[in-house]
DNA sequence: ATTGCTGCAAAACCTTTGCAAATGT
DNA sequence: ACATTTGCAAAGGTTTTGCAGCAAT
């Protein structure tokens, strides 16, 4: 695939706007950012992602590919299921969506901020949350050394019950 | 399924061995009890599955399900891919057998020793090693109270390329 | 005009399931 | 005899792919 080398900043579509915060307009731009440096144009299904996924990020839902697609259709109409595979892909390559893994091995996206950060997950509703904490970058490069790895990069996944469900489950 | 409630120790079909080391004896050992703790039958899938798996503990080769499937029927012919699935669903459960997530998001599976470890993987020729480094027991729960879950189990994986690989692209 | 995205449908893939037969206890 | 596992084949679900047509630059 062939990167788009001459690049000028896209034009964000999305206006100011008095309903939107600087977070949602910082999401829309990224996202239009990743598709831009993957290539020119800005296509139908492209801006329904971008509107979508500014909206999942505000509320930090995780979805499946499937989800997404099912959302999009409900909403503009006719989008092909591969399209949304596609950008899904894109979109994790260029590091705006997070691949989350279930507990049960399956997998969730998530639109992501930009800085380090792993993932809590509910082992129970699928609610995911981020946090900071990690190991130190000097501990992982000693785990490398001592395993004569060349690390590149890591993931940490907590596993745990959130509040609601834990209240649902009390209440039986 | 019911639980084998009446559990007598099964007896090793593996005799002290000159060639065996204790700890395959060991993992021989593992494996037999989860099987042996599921239900008594102590069929012919089962100890094939029990030796091919000892010896793939001993090298720490991580594989598919498939994989598994192809090495058991070229040395012991007839298996069911599906006894295959199920055996790796029950060893998983019973934590004889690890998941392990590649970074592509696929899955092999690796015979693990019982003590707290995560994995470091070979991006370029799927390797797994062990290690212990983790964060505390109370950063876990800091992390947990913070977000208001009740935290209940986690997984850190690192990436990275092994010496092979790493000398492997070097020659290029 | 050119490039490359899109939608569709088919194919590929991986995993699970239902059931009759085989097997172990 | 009984309970359980097994193998087979079919079904199920998800993801990828090929390609003609279309849209954006």
């Amino acid at each position: 695939m062939m990167k788009n080398e001459s690049r000028t900043p896209p034009e964000s579509s999305s206006q100011t706007c008095a309903h939107c915060s600087d977070s949602t307009l910082d999401t829309v731009r990224r996202i239009e950012n990743a598709f831009f440096d993957l290539s020119r144009p800005n296509t139908a299904p492209r801006r329904m992602l971008v509107e979508k996924l500014a909206e999942l990020a505000k509320t930090g839902e995780a979805f499946s590919p499937d989800d997404l697609w099912q959302r999009l259709r409900a909403v503009y109409g006719k989008i092909g299921r591969a399209t949304v595979y596609r950008s899904i892909e894109q979109l994790v390559e260029n590091k705006v969506l997070d691949r989350v893994e279930l507990c049960d091995g399956s997998h969730r996206y998530r639109v992501c901020g930009g800085s380090h950060h792993h993932h809590l997950v509910c082992t129970s509703c699928h609610r995911v949350e981020d946090f900071q904490d990690c190991l130190s970058e000097q501990k992982f490069e000693e785990i490398g050394r001592r395993h004569d790895f060349s690390v590149e990069d890591h993931r940490l996944t907590v596993y745990g019950t959130c509040r609601r469900c834990r209240r649902t489950a009390d209440r039986r």
